[in-house]
RNA sequence: GGGCCCGUGGUCUAGUGGUGAUGACGCGACUCUUACAAAGUCGAGAUCGUCGGUUCGAUUCCGACCGGGCCCA
């Protein structure tokens, strides 16, 4: 470093002003502003260097795996998802720069039923309507382009991830691997299938896991109707689905409700279908809701499921699997479900059955990938076992640190909260496949060793004869997984288990996942069950759970909210720093924020501050030592205490301290009070003052390298030469008095008063003022006060 | 119904058991002072959600309530 120094200061030679007996060069920085297109030319400066990222552990360093989430290719990216990797990114650079080897994977989960939609939606053509060789061909093609203009996106904002190993979760290797881990943990009996009711999409026409559901408020119908009552009258039952009449076996009223005391145990008649069915009191029923009656339907919703395994009634499949009512609809048979709610009331209304029509907000569920309601239908699906280690899990979960701690209890929430076992199946074509076959002659199933990439639909059975039967003819399962299965496997996949035997066992559990708030109950849970059916083991040491990105009124942003930024054009406009700024000082960790463009432009002036100051430093030499005033051992007990919050911030992940510290050190400190208080000594060649100047700037632009990476190494390639993205974070220096921190808010007030005494006078801030004594405690910094403020 | 988070100048936000409460954006005035006018300086602007309690003293601790957000049922 010291050579280096030489041969900038040589590079760049004083020049004395011809009218000044002062020594000043001219800086090495030449814009006078700092211009975000600057950051584009820097990237191709990067690309040329790739070693600067490169994971290379040398011998004895720490490594730090990351298991970056591989972002969903859907259209283009939300800015809510590219703050959230920069934020990951300033996690990954402050790691390395506290001297980790950083293996900060990049992937792209391009699997599932997003890119199917966006196929489907194109073309018009609903999926099973397709060939599925042509389908998925459509599907690859479609998320080559999406894919690539995220990647893109990713290396402008200055991601430092290993872009040279980007891995696609539907490449065959990675749902080779997917189905390795299926096919390891299929011997140990977790996989069971099963006929049973199960939550599920009619649009997808797929099996649906607790975790795909989401519930929203939609407009309803509360429909209220008349059932004839054994002996004479009638009972006044309240739904909004009507149309699940045919599917009726009983109908609830609440044990404590004096208006039903007398029909409790009677039968009645339900109208349309004229079977008979028995009242029966349950504490289920809600009194204040609609008539107080309700009907129990089988599959309506999991209130229903629950009673109807508690009172042992018999299922009715009154929906199929495209969402079509069955015979068992009688005349609602083949209707949509929203037609047959229509039309079951049209009939009501015939049969004089029908008392009120009301409309009613309902928390509907819907399907979390296309917002459709879903049903509940009986069907054939594969099942994971998780139920059964709920305990062991949260065992888990308590065991992993979390960043910031409170979010742990979001994933205990939901461990506490699942009632089925997970449904992995899907009925879809652009997913890894479930690799089965089945025996024709016995019905046996049929597992191949794990390895390989299977496509039991199209591939030939890897079996020569079944081992029970000997039967020689399969069929294989057509079926695919839940994209969450694939996702589950990232850690493992990251920390190169079944590859890298050696390097799996030094880094499993994986250093850190890092991740948003709103995917703890999908990509985080599944994980963890996964890495404790392979591993008995947490997935991860650290968990750092970012909030989510809102609109400027704290709104989620939605496309019919029409509340949508687009990323490309801010990051245009304010550049990649400014983004990473604004997300790292915006919120603490853990916290929404709320993306406002006026505050990333804010965090661009920051820049530009930075970029100046930079500029101020860059023309004076830098020496090898200097004897220090009170004022340099001022400035520097306050970048130590800098460099110590800091170091400790970034070491817990906490971005938003040393953002906002270092701002204000920067902003408030170092440039109005000390650069002003030194100018006089910088521009006579001081050492002291000018050795102290350049320690401010270099440890600052360290500080700020992770966070604001295009800008720093900007100027630490001008100004000091070589790349700041090589250095480390810098240490607290020994040897400064802590005392002179004492100083800080007397030398504030005092410059403030001294500008305040000039502006009311009217006085130019160069001329000189008379009479005004220094504060006894700002004693040590009197000469440097008299020169800069000229104080006669 | 349960859980979590939040409520500080126009907007966003920091922070603390103790006389004058951060900063940013915005606003006003003045200043081109040789790093910076995409700047600097100064200034206006806050009953620190409401009501109780603990305390010598609370914006900071506790409780209730009101309001906002998220998640789950």
């Amino acid at each position: 470093m010291g050579e280096r120094r030489r041969r900038a200061a040589r590079n760049k030679p004083f020049m004395a002003p011809a009218f000044s007996d002062r020594t000043m060069a001219e800086p090495k920085l030449r814009e006078k502003t700092w211009d975000p297109k600057l950051e584009e030319s820097l990237l191709g400066t990067w690309a040329k260097e790739p070693e600067l990222y490169r994971f290379s552990p040398a011998s004895g360093q720490p490594v730090y795996v990351i298991d970056t989430p591989p972002p969903y290719p859907s259209g283009s990216w939300h800015i809510g998802a590219v703050m959230s990797y920069a934020m990951i990114d300033i996690i990954a650079r402050s790691q390395r720069m506290l001297g980790k080897a950083v293996l900060f994977p990049f992937g792209l989960d391009r699997n599932g039923i997003n890119i199917e939609r966006t196929v489907e939606r194109k073309t018009g053509k609903p999926l099973h309507l397709w060939d599925r060789e042509a389908f998925i061909a459509e599907c690859r093609q479609e998320i080559e382009v999406i894919g690539n203009g995220l990647v893109d996106l990713s290396r402008r904002i200055g991601l430092s991830a290993d872009f040279e190993h980007t891995y696609f979760t539907d490449s065959d290797t990675y749902r080779a691997f997917s189905q390795s881990v299926f096919l390891e943990l299929w011997p140990k009996g977790l996989f069971y299938r099963g006929e049973r009711p199960t939550f599920w999409c009619p649009h997808d026409e797929t099996p649906l896991a607790e975790a795909d559901i989401e519930y929203e408020d939609r407009p309803s119908k509360l429909v209220r109707m008349r059932f004839p009552l054994e002996g004479g009258g009638h009972l006044t039952i309240a739904t909004t689905r009507p149309e699940l009449l045919g599917a009726c076996r009983a109908v609830i009223v609440h044990p404590d409700d004096e208006r039903f005391r007398s029909v409790q145990g009677k039968r009645v008649t339900v109208p349309l279908v004229g079977r008979e069915v028995p009242v029966v009191a349950h504490a289920m029923a809600k009194p204040e809701f609609g008539s107080g009656a309700a009907m129990i339907c089988s599959y309506g919703d999991t209130v229903d499921l629950m009673l109807f395994r508690e009172l042992r009634l018999e299922p009715v499949k009154a929906i199929d699997e495209h969402g079509c009512m069955t015979e068992a609809a009688g005349d609602l048979k083949g209707l949509k479900v929203e037609a047959a709610r229509d039309k079951a009331i049209e009939l009501l209304k015939a049969h004089n059955a029908l008392e009120k029509v009301e409309p009613l907000q309902h928390k509907t569920p819907i399907c979390s990938r296309c917002h459709t309601p879903i049903e509940f239908i009986s069907s054939d699906a594969w099942y994971l076992k998780q139920l059964e280690f709920r305990e062991e899990l949260k065992k888990l979960a308590a065991a992993m640190d979390f960043q910031p701690p409170r979010h742990r209890q979001l994933l205990l929430d939901w461990i506490d909260s699942l009632t089925i076992d997970w449904p992995i199946s899907r009925r879809r074509y652009y997913h890894t496949e479930i690799p089965l076959w089945t025996c024709k002659g016995c019905g046996e199933i049929l597992a191949p060793p794990p390895g390989k990439y299977y496509r039991p639909w199209k591939d030939p059975a890897p079996f020569d004869a079944c081992p029970k039967c000997g039967g020689r003819d399969f069929v294989g399962e057509d079926r695919v997984f839940d994209t969450w299965m694939d996702s589950s496997c990232s850690n493992l996949f990251v920390s190169r288990y079944r590859g890298d035997p050696e390097f799996f066992e030094a880094n499993f559990p994986v250093a850190l996942r890092p991740q948003g708030r709103d995917i703890v109950r999908t990509w985080l849970y599944y994980t963890t069950l996964k890495s404790f059916l392979v591993r008995r083991e947490k997935p991860f040491e650290r968990v750092f759970i970012h909030g989510m990105g809102l609109d400027a009124r704290g709104r989620a942003m939605h496309r019919t909210l029409g509340n949508i930024i687009e990323p490309w054009p801010i990051v245009r406009k304010y550049g990649a720093d400014a983004v990473r700024f604004f997300v790292a000082s915006e919120t603490n960790p853990g916290d929404d924020y709320r993306i406002s463009e006026p505050k990333i432009g804010g965090a661009g002036k920051f820049l530009t501050k930075l970029w100046n100051t930079a500029r101020f430093v860059s023309s004076f030499p830098e020496p090898a030592a200097g004897k220090l005033s009170p004022a340099d051992e001022w400035i520097l007990a306050e970048l130590n205490r800098l460099i110590e919050e800091a170091r400790g911030a970034y070491g817990e992940l906490n971005l938003f301290l040393p953002a906002n510290r270092a701002r204000d050190f920067l902003w408030n400190l170092f440039a109005p009070h000390y650069v002003e208080m030194v100018k006089a000594r910088a521009y006579e060649g001081d050492a002291g003052a000018l050795w102290t100047l350049h320690r401010c700037l270099r440890d600052l632009l360290r500080l700020l390298a992770p966070i604001a990476p295009f800008s720093t190494d900007l100027i630490w390639r001008e100004v000091y030469g070589g790349s700041v993205h090589s250095e480390t974070l810098p240490l607290p220096r020994d040897g400064i008095p802590a005392s002179r921190l004492e100083l800080t808010e007397a030398l504030v007030a005092f410059n403030s008063d001294v500008w305040k005494t000039k502006r009311d006078k009217g006085m130019s801030l160069n001329l000189e003022l008379p009479g005004v004594a220094i504060p006894e405690a700002l004693t040590p910094f009197a000469p440097e006060l008299r020169r800069m403020h000229r104080l006669a």
